[in-house]
DNA sequence: TATGACCTTGACGAAATTTTGACTTTCTCC
DNA sequence: GGAGAAAGTCAAAATTTCGTCAAGGTCATA
């Protein structure tokens, strides 16, 4: 599948010819030429971001700031000016790359590929989920708190990489029910509440900090 | 709409049977013998496919890599055989799911109906932005002023996720309640007014701004 | 068959949300 | 300016959902 990259630039004659750069090279572009136009288009879900620094309104140091608390991408910035403090500033602000402009397209494409593969590698097989200190193997089915393992029942590892594999997500009960058991419950069940409650004890125990966040009316959410 | 279903399967008796048993399940179901017809009725833009994996020529995991590079829909493999390799290559190509030969028929229909309410959810509307900071996130249904998150209750939020995805049109109480209850509202009811008023209380203390305008006689907006 | 871990269920109090009803304020039209 | 309708406010009642506990059921294993 070809992979979507985000364009933010305020100069129209610019995202559209590098749009059109990048679609020749197989990839999905979706262009926002203001700061609320890119957090809008965020929901595409982006493979990679581009980010001209100078904007109006939001820059694109704030902007990134901003991304950040929402998702987890390669960032790169477009910018002119690149002092060591600009480079520090936009480090801080998470971004992952600069280049400067003028920059050759060849260039461009080759660090966008290079920041994808690494990506890639990053992303691949969530076979361990970390979070807040806390080290899920899904593949070995372990569960370790610092050096302690933690020993969970199979329901109870199943709700936990669930939760986990997709967190900052609420799931009522019935879609956890659906994801763990495999089929729908039938009726009102009591049976998640339940589990949940004994895993949140078995990792307040361990780590002294909530995992598992309640949303009232909704479900319940796996805190990253 | 009916949903439609792709099946892809080299054994007519099974295809046969099985479509007949999905019609009867109210899906419209499209049959292709072979990996070329598949790839030629992918235009029929199949809300899910279900994909034997083993076939002559290209193979079913062939098959999905291919069909992944054109549309997006879940795909559920039919397989007899299913060690912890297959579904790994599965997966790698793409699939969803995995059904194991041979398989019940209420397992089938509760794994697609599964499978096509979760691609329901994930294709939601977006996620919006309205200006001067305020995001809404409707997937983690989180809502952040700045870098502050806000918290709504179930009911609220669904007001603002309904107002907020249709920016700057007005709707009356009914309509609203109708969007968020799901059901028609039984003579005049203050909860509409109740929840608006909660609603923009907590707004304008985070952001200091209007987000919803009434207009009188008519009902609320969104303002963007 | 006995044992123990695990899963499931029903009941109940606590907590939070939702709804209601009475009342006040604002707006429109005459 | 005043009457009437619509919208806003507030506190309290009604309802829903959640967390917890105790107990019964199930399953694999010794």
């Amino acid at each position: 599948m070809a992979y979507k990259i985000l364009m933010v630039d305020d100069e129209p004659i610019l995202t559209e010819l590098l749009s059109t750069h990048l679609q020749d090279h197989g990839y999905t572009v979706s262009v926002a030429n203001s700061s609320d136009e890119a957090l809008a288009k965020l929901n595409t879900k982006p493979n990679l971001i581009l980010l001209d620094i100078n904007m109006p309104g939001m820059d694109g140091l704030e902007l990134c700031k901003v991304i950040r608390n929402h998702i987890v991408c390669p960032i790169l910035f477009l910018t002119a000016r690149i002092t060591e403090q600009d480079k520090v500033n936009g480090l801080r602000a998470g971004g992952d790359d600069y280049i400067t402009k003028p920059f050759g397209l060849q260039e461009l494409i080759a660090r966008i590929e290079a920041h994808l593969r690494r990506d890639e590698r990053n992303n691949r097989p969530p076979e361990v989920v970390t979070s807040q200190g806390l080290i899920i193997n899904l593949s070995d089915r372990k569960i370790f708190w610092n050096e302690q393992e933690l020993s969970f029942s199979k329901r109870e590892f199943d709700i936990i990489e669930f939760l986990s594999s997709n967190p900052n997500q609420v799931f009522d009960k019935e879609r956890i029910y659906e994801a763990v058991w495999g089929y729908d419950a039938e009726g009102d069940s009591n049976v998640i509440k339940e589990h949940i409650r004994k895993i949140r004890a078995k990792l307040m125990q361990a780590s002294g900090s909530e995992y598992i966040e309640t949303v009232w009316g909704m479900g319940y959410r796996w805190k990253k």
